[in-house]
DNA sequence: TGAAAACCCTGAAGTGGGTATAGAGTCAAG
DNA sequence: CTTGACTCTATACCCACTTCAGGGTTTTCA
């Protein structure tokens, strides 16, 4: 099949499986006379399963090491199930950090029930005398809010 | 005082002070003969309140917003209300996503409990067959685990 | 006094995981 | 034979920085 039908049977945009293809996650497909990329269900399969560890939060490198355990499968999965086990640990830990946020963002709205002039903004001054600290500073491998 | 007694008392590295500057969300600092930058203590106020917005995990264009709103005493703050509540629902949303997909993940670790070969991981093959929709897909404010 | 060390400058490129262009080529239907 | 749908490559853009290259300035200490 060509892109466009793969794209639609896997829900996947054209360019995102181009770049796949770019970022080596995907083997090249064969091409037409007229330079046309052509998929096997094999790289229907392969996309899918890329898809999937996405939809699951794990970056491309994390979706990297699990397709090199999928191509290689006499290999031991040990490997498998610590890059799982880390990457609920970072799951977790950002939801942690979320409802810690949150809660933070609840008391400071509180702090301004009514709307009023800007200069006597609860809100305003509450962020000028906050103590949150490092929840943007440090590296993460979890995503913030955005 | 200079760029780098700025960044050590805010806790901000140099390059993103000189980046808050280019963005326009500090306004420039005075040049000594040297060419290097003079900061006034009004310049770490706005820097403190950039730096509290950003912990609170909210984009540059919210912190724009807010620092509108501090600039103009008079105005009324209603629109710092509505930003505020809007950004708690998506940290809100956010974190309902990512429980599910703890859970979603926890389901999947337990699919393989002793390490074996690939080919019979259970999890490789639990990714192959699961059913998770959208988590990587919508646009989405608040960022993921990572 | 002079040189090394510490500090600062600008401008450009890189990060991740795509998304969105521009400009061109290919192919089937009418 | 032309229209329109499809595809190609290459490049730039998104965010919020971070890093780098290649300099200039100021302070410190022998």
């Amino acid at each position: 099949m060509r892109i466009g039908e793969l794209a639609q049977t896997s829900g996947t945009p054209i360019e995102t499986i181009r770049f796949y293809e770019r970022e080596g996650l995907l083997p090249a497909a064969a091409r037409t006379e007229g330079n046309y990329r052509i998929y096997t269900p094999q790289h229907a399969d392969r996309l899918g399963f890329i898809r999937q560890c996405r939809s699951l939060d794990m970056t491309l490198d994390e979706v990297r090491v699990l397709l090199r355990f999928k191509d290689q499968p006499l290999a031991d999965c040990g490997e498998v199930n610590s890059l799982l086990d880390e990457h609920i640990g970072h799951v977790a830990e950002r939801i942690k950090a979320l409802r810690a946020l949150e809660k933070e963002l609840r008391a400071l709205r509180a702090a301004c029930p009514v709307p009023h002039a800007s200069a006597d903004c609860g809100i305003l001054q509450g962020i000028d005398h906050a103590g949150a600290k490092p929840a943007a500073a440090s590296k993460r491998h979890v995503r913030g809010a955005h």
